[in-house]
DNA sequence: GCAAAACTAAGTGTAAACACGTAGAAAAAA
DNA sequence: TTTTTTCTACGTGTTTACACTTAGTTTTGC
């Protein structure tokens, strides 16, 4: 019996992999969390074979979750889910050592699928997300945005002008107009509001 | 029995609407569509008590989907589901007649007791929703957009700067700073920025 | 037809953003 | 440990945005 931690913030999404993964002799959902929060409380106590989180929550978002696990070395996989397609967080996903990427769109069975390939020891993801990491393997590895730019464009994407966005992250205007700069360079984008789009279309918000 | 049409791009997230409701003894999803063309196709040949619908999605989004079956008269109750709470969104609900307006991370007996009261004649809007209704109202009309500062709001959303917004709408550079100072104030927003994360969440952009 | 709202636009001064170059310290990778 | 990347930051000059005010013209609503 495979147990899994199921983490997402949408009760009735919840729900509805519970009963979708409950069609299957194999998995059993043993616990449940609405937030990241959470979701550690319930490592800590227990034991999971496989951890099905949410990358976008309130309260602590699940690829933090997701690096915190990775570093303790604990023996459970993660697959992560999510709404977006967007190479930043798929790739983030796989630099903090996660399993699976798999898209919320993807049909029941896909998921159980991926889940038993995860368990199997092998790591799964779904076709859209492959083959966006193929383009990504493909062109070199450029466009990579590191750790501290993609805060920016967080922060840029809630709106915030540079001066806010240096206050945030406790640093000078110029650091933060240099880090737009080298954005906007990897990106091939030529203005902030560009960035913006950018980080709210490939879901970078919240 | 309470006949209902579930409209959402998600499977997975379909499949939890439909086991939740499943639990009820009143309630039977007797149809599925996962965009509007298949939603209006499926009411063009059926007949429900009450469609759930997401307003979110590909194909033809729920908004539309809305205006036709209220302007066609059907009778047929229109519940709105949406991930986001934003006013426009919101209201823009209301103004094509929808019969409620809930947010997808509501618990599922919320989502039943909606169900239950929009097919009792009533309307139903869920706790946050309502919240800023009442804003709104209380607001005394404020923060209404004209079509002009709509115009100026998408193009903005497209990361124009004034110069091109203004080329775009054959009028000047002042006007279209003019136009932004309205909105800002109008809105409650102080930056370009703003206004564009605005226009993206209340899906002025496309 | 008349009042109100919307659309247009300017003057003027200040603030912010951007381009382009450069560069030291810290952290991560080799 | 050495090398590379990342993060930080400044100088300087240019462009764009913003604040605040005023005001003529055109639409719209009553």
């Amino acid at each position: 019996m495979i147990k899994v931690l199921l983490v997402d913030d949408h009760p009735l999404f919840r729900e509805g992999l519970k009963h979708r993964l409950s069609l299957d002799q194999d998995i059993d959902v043993t616990a449940e969390a609405e937030n990241g929060k959470q979701a550690l409380e319930l490592i800590k106590q227990n034991t999971f074979d496989i951890i099905l989180m949410d990358i976008n929550m309130p309260e602590m978002d699940g690829m933090y979750v997701l690096e915190l696990i990775k570093e303790q070395d604990l023996d459970c996989k993660v697959l992560m889910l999510s709404m977006h397609d967007n190479k930043e967080y798929i790739l983030g996903a796989m630099r903090h050592g996660a399993d699976g990427y798999i898209l919320k769109d993807v049909p029941g069975n896909e998921l159980i699928e991926a889940i038993k390939k995860v368990i199997a020891g092998k790591h799964y993801f779904s076709a859209d997300v492959t083959e966006i990491l193929t383009k990504e393997i493909a062109g070199e590895q450029r466009g990579i945005v590191t750790r501290r730019e993609q805060l920016v464009l967080r922060l840029i994407s809630r709106g915030l002008n540079n001066k806010r966005i240096a206050q945030e992250l406790n640093v000078s205007v110029r650091t933060v107009e240099t880090h737009k700069r080298n954005i906007k360079q990897k990106l091939g984008i030529d203005s902030t509001l560009g960035l913006m789009r950018y980080a709210i279309d490939y879901g970078l918000d919240r």
